[in-house]
DNA sequence: CTACAATTGAAATTCATTTTCAATAAAAAT
DNA sequence: ATTTTTATTGAAAATGAATTTCAATTGTAG
């Protein structure tokens, strides 16, 4: 069940991770959003509703998180520490330029362009990493 | 004639910049080099050949360059400030995760893939991009 | 309930990047 | 050639994000 926290909070608990105010707090907030968040957002959302919370807490909170595998990190032109929540598997992120919405898609497709490349330049591939960059409807409606 | 730095410098001057030594110092090393760098590597690299040379310097003139599309970044996992000779019209990076060799590749197969994606999730979009890291011949022969 | 160890927030620290500024030097004008 | 203009320079100071340190706190296992 994606976009639920019990979830989350079970595995932090399970690798051993205590389920801290302060720690639930900043879950909550990024399993709350769609959007890529930084650090600093991160801290100034959650302590709306957790005033005490210190930006200590949410780096190594994120750190966990990304460790984990339930956040990834998004790297825009302007800096790369936004973080929002991954997807089952690996996927690709389109993100709106404007507002920061973050949607995942699959990108089976692009193995045999892969192959290709590998082949071309002789490198042994690891990994790769695709995003994409737009306006989502909501903001193409505002302009 | 691709790297050859007769052109940047060209380029430079065509657009109001003075080639000052420290600029031409710089130049020469990003020219010079197939591996992504960080502006402190592009400083260390240069002032073998110019000592004088100040960092401030490298973080100008590697601003100047990126404007003027002669380099580009490179965002890797740890940081996002490496920089390398930019390709001809829109490439993508393959980058070696040892030794940060870059090389680009055509990508015109992904076109397809983008307006699935702008149909499914109804973004319009702007740009992408697309990086792959793995070894390069070098490396992997090392190990 | 107790003991242990992870976690906390504040403060100090580190490190990359940017800004400021007076001096310099490239290039245009003379 | 010489002068004038103005972009560029490097050093130093300032900024700002991220990390480390540390004593106090608080989950959690037993």
């Amino acid at each position: 069940m994606p976009g639920t926290d019990g979830n989350w909070f079970e595995i932090l608990h399970k690798n051993g991770c205590r389920l801290t105010a302060p720690r639930r707090a900043v879950v909550e907030t990024l399993v709350g959003s769609v959007h890529a968040l930084t650090p600093v957002e991160v801290y100034n959302k959650t302590r709306k509703g957790y005033p005490g919370l210190g930006l200590v807490s949410v780096y190594r909170t994120l750190e966990k998180l990304e460790k984990l595998g339930l956040v990834q990190r998004v790297h825009l032109t302007k800096g790369c520490q936004g973080f929002v929540k991954a997807g089952d598997g690996h996927q690709h992120l389109m993100i709106c330029t404007n507002c920061g919405k973050a949607v995942l898609f699959e990108g089976d497709q692009l193995d045999p362009l892969f192959n290709i490349v590998a082949k071309n330049t002789g490198f042994q591939i690891e990994s790769h990493w695709l995003q994409v960059f737009g306006l989502c409807k909501a903001c193409q409606s505002e302009a």
